[in-house]
DNA sequence: AGCACGCCGACT
DNA sequence: GTCGGCGTGCTC
């Protein structure tokens, strides 16, 4: 060779836990292909890995080199492989990491996915009956138990996965024609037909000042990121829409549109669809590989230009990107709770200024953060103050949960409790009067309600009377919740599941007591109290399957349940027009969890929720049962206020300094063995201190060890500790210094979180 | 993360 | 004598 001996080398990153990339020859026959953000073939040790080029340069080889061995993928477009190295740097993952969240994952050898599905083949009506088909075989009978809890459907993957029934107890209920196992086809993918949303209407006057705003940034004229603050129904999605009428029909660009949770959101993506028919991808959690990789190709090749979807679609291979949305800008799932650990709505403004795209956030209760950006002139600020049609937000009115139960302590004294008071379940406690009497009035008028409770299974802890006693998760620092139909006591983090004591096993005495109501015990009250009117419960233990949000949602559109109850599932984004009536069960959960944003997520919810109500002719009503009705987050949601609640939010983060006044790295350390695990925190609390001291680092403060609010998850103990930072670069740096650097031993793991969303 | 190499305890 | 525990170090 003429060039004295210089050769193609490659920089691959590979999605592995070490910061830095690797060498390799690129050999002739590559040459072509082998280009930056392509996914390559390599071996590795003795092994061989897929990995992405990062780099291509001419050198002289050390001679540790080994060759590519194919390329596998067209590059992602340069400006994804540039916002995967910034998501890199920033939040300290390595390059392969980032690559790996951004692009789909190499064709596997696997057997597709095929879903076989069980349901029950008949009722089962007589308890005779029951005796005799399971006397001896006590796991075909809660197996059966959990079919009915699921609403008599579940996919056989859940059942031996998730819930632990094995083959054999399935085949065996198949024998007895209890139930029936088929190979169902690929459920009806809810997005694919659903382009009959009607047209949209014309802008209102306030509509179209802000889409006038939009469409000036989009030619040029505003670099900043845009918060639309609009409350609940002033008609944000017709603001996007149009938004995007002018990037992607009038100047040929691409966008991508954020939403929280795809699945939840079927009426906003038939709007897109609606406007821009097949340019539309549409990228959710149900898509296959081998799906998943087609639309990535389709949008890389231009043939999609609009791309809706969750967190990471940010990740859209668009090659000419010209306006990305976030709606719901506020959520919390958009931030990744692994490695690389990014919110996706602080990567889509980063994404945005890269490409010189507008970027829109959207939301009725903006984060604190984004709020601040308005203050400090970093964002621009549109607003959208009234509902469409000047429909005026609902009422709301609290009902005080203390003086309803001192109410009820007088009235069971003068009259005596009809019901026993064994084990909660008592419907005046969950439902009061009041709302109760709202309830009832919906269900003579035909209308629609909805209520509220964050919290799943039926009681969220049991304990004995006697000697108080609570059921705590043998692997977790959290009390057990009681899962009733299922007759379990259920851990929300690990999946422990225990039987449903009798007796304590300290004391022996029998007076139990399950305390702390969940969504099923609503259900249940509900049952009780309005024994004819038609419920639907939506949780994670309502909605195993892929697409049954849906068919609950469709049966509520069709007006088909008259009361809809649940978890947060059911306060985003839905607009059903009979809906007059919305609950909150109990605000109280989530305002006293021990996280610097219990309030503000709390305020979301309930203002989110509350929006729910009266999006139709007929008006609404809010009842929020709570029993710290004088707490800000009550009060300022009673009048709709969201800018005096953050105003007040605010002040609440001075002391001790929370974000949005400063910048937060969370460092997680965990181990099986407590001592082992305080030990090792404080050795890495002592490195980084260290690094501080002789580094002179005087604007990054560190706070703690402290265990976590949770203080054990599956068997490992969890310590942590906070840096904080005025200035984003510093702490970064420092981050990334300890992220690279520190080596905990034995099973101590580390986890460095930038900009966490929760700390428990 | 894997997967090697490497050096100390109780088993056929 | 060997099987196997998991500490340390390397992977282009």
């Amino acid at each position: 060779m003429s060039d004295g001996g210089s050769v193609l080398l490659a920089e691959v990153a590979l999605p592995l836990p070490l910061p830095r990339t690797f060498a390799y020859t690129v050999p002739g026959e590559l040459v072509e292909t082998a280009l930056p953000g392509a996914r390559v073939r390599v071996p590795f040790g003795r092994r061989e890995r897929s990995g992405w080029i990062d780099t291509l340069r001419r050198g002289v080889p050390t001679g540790k080199e080994r060759a590519l061995l194919a390329v596998e993928e067209e590059p992602a477009p340069p400006a994804v492989l540039e916002l995967c190295r910034w998501i890199s740097r920033y939040y300290f993952a390595p390059l392969g990491v980032a690559l790996r969240a951004a692009v789909p994952p190499p064709v596997s050898s696997a057997p597709p996915l095929q879903r076989r599905v069980v349901r029950l083949a008949r009722e089962l009506p007589s308890l005779a009956e029951r005796m005799r088909l399971f006397a001896r075989a006590p796991r075909q009978r809660e197996c059966v138990e959990a079919l009915e809890g699921l609403g008599g459907v579940a996919d056989l993957a859940h059942l031996t996965g998730r819930l632990g029934f094995s083959d054999a107890v399935v085949r065996a209920l198949e024998g007895k024609g209890v139930v029936s196992v088929a190979d169902e086809e690929r459920a009806r993918d809810p997005y694919a037909g659903r382009d009959d949303a009607a047209p949209s209407p014309p802008p209102t006057a306030a509509q179209a000042a802000v889409i006038e705003a939009l469409v000036e940034g989009a030619r040029g004229a505003e670099g900043r990121p845009f918060l639309l603050h609009g409350v609940t129904g002033s008609g944000k999605t017709l603001v996007y829409v149009e938004l995007l009428r002018e990037v992607v029909e009038r100047q040929g660009r691409g966008a991508i549109v954020l939403v929280p949770e795809i699945s939840l959101t079927p009426q906003t993506v038939a709007r897109f669809r609606a406007a821009f028919g097949d340019q539309v991808a549409v990228v959710h959690s149900a898509l296959s590989e081998g799906e998943r990789r087609d639309a990535w190709r389709a949008i890389r090749a231009g043939e999609k230009r609009v791309v809706i979807g969750a967190r990471s679609a940010i990740f859209a291979p668009l090659q000419d990107l010209g306006a990305v949305v976030v709606d719901e800008e506020h959520e919390a799932t958009y931030k990744q709770g692994e490695a690389p650990r990014y919110h996706a709505r602080d990567v889509a403004a980063v994404r945005a200024g890269m490409e010189g795209a507008v970027c829109l956030f959207g939301s009725a209760t903006p984060s604190l953060e984004s709020w601040e950006h308005v203050r400090s002139g970093r964002f621009r600020l549109l607003e959208l103050p009234e509902r469409i049609g000047a429909l005026p937000m609902p009422p709301i009115e609290v009902v005080d949960l203390r003086r309803e139960r001192e109410r009820r302590r007088e009235a069971g004294r003068a009259t005596r409790r009809e019901e026993g008071g064994e084990g909660g379940g008592e419907a005046g406690e969950i439902l009061s009067s009041r709302l109760r009497a709202e309830v009832e009035i919906r269900l003579e008028r035909g209308e629609q309600t909805i209520l509220l409770l964050n919290r799943r299974g039926y009681a969220s802890f049991a304990q004995c009377r006697a000697c108080g006693e609570v059921w705590a998760c043998p692997h977790c620092s959290v009390s057990l919740t009681h899962h009733r139909a299922r007759r379990r006591l259920v851990c929300h983090h690990c999946f422990h599941e225990e039987e449903v004591p009798e007796l304590c096993r300290l004391c022996g005495s029998d007076e139990l007591t399950f305390r702390g109501v969940g969504t099923e015990q609503v259900e249940r009250a509900v049952g009780d109290a309005f024994p004819a009117a038609r419920v639907a419960r939506m949780d994670v233990d309502t909605t195993g399957g892929k697409w049954s949000h849906h068919r609950i949602l469709e049966r509520v559109e069709r007006r088909e349940v008259d009361i809809l109850l649940g978890t947060q599932m059911i306060a985003k984004g839905l607009d059903f027009p009979n809906v007059t009536l919305v609950g909150v069960v109990n605000a109280d959960v989530g305002i006293n969890l021990p996280d610097f944003r219990a309030s503000e997520r709390t305020f979301q919810l309930l203002a989110q929720v509350a929006g729910r109500a009266g999006r139709g002719p007929r008006g609404g009503l809010v009842i929020i049962q709570t029993s710290l009705p004088d707490h800000y987050v009550v009060t300022h949601a009673l009048t709709h206020d969201y800018a005096g609640f953050a105003a007040r939010e605010l002040n609440e983060r001075l002391e001790p300094t929370y974000p949005p006044h400063t910048r937060l790295v969370n460092v997680v350390v965990s181990g099986e063995d407590e001592l082992a695990t305080q030990a090792a925190v404080e050795t890495a609390v002592a490195w980084v201190r260290d690094l501080l001291r002789t580094r002179r680092v005087d604007d990054v403060t560190l706070t703690g060890p402290a265990p976590c609010a949770i203080s054990r998850i599956r068997g490992r103990w969890r310590w942590h500790f906070l840096l904080r930072s005025p200035r984003g670069t510093t702490l970064g740096a420092v981050g990334r210094y300890f992220a690279e650097r520190y080596r905990p031993a034995g099973d101590i793991r580390v986890i460095v979180d930038r900009d966490p969303v929760s700390l428990l």
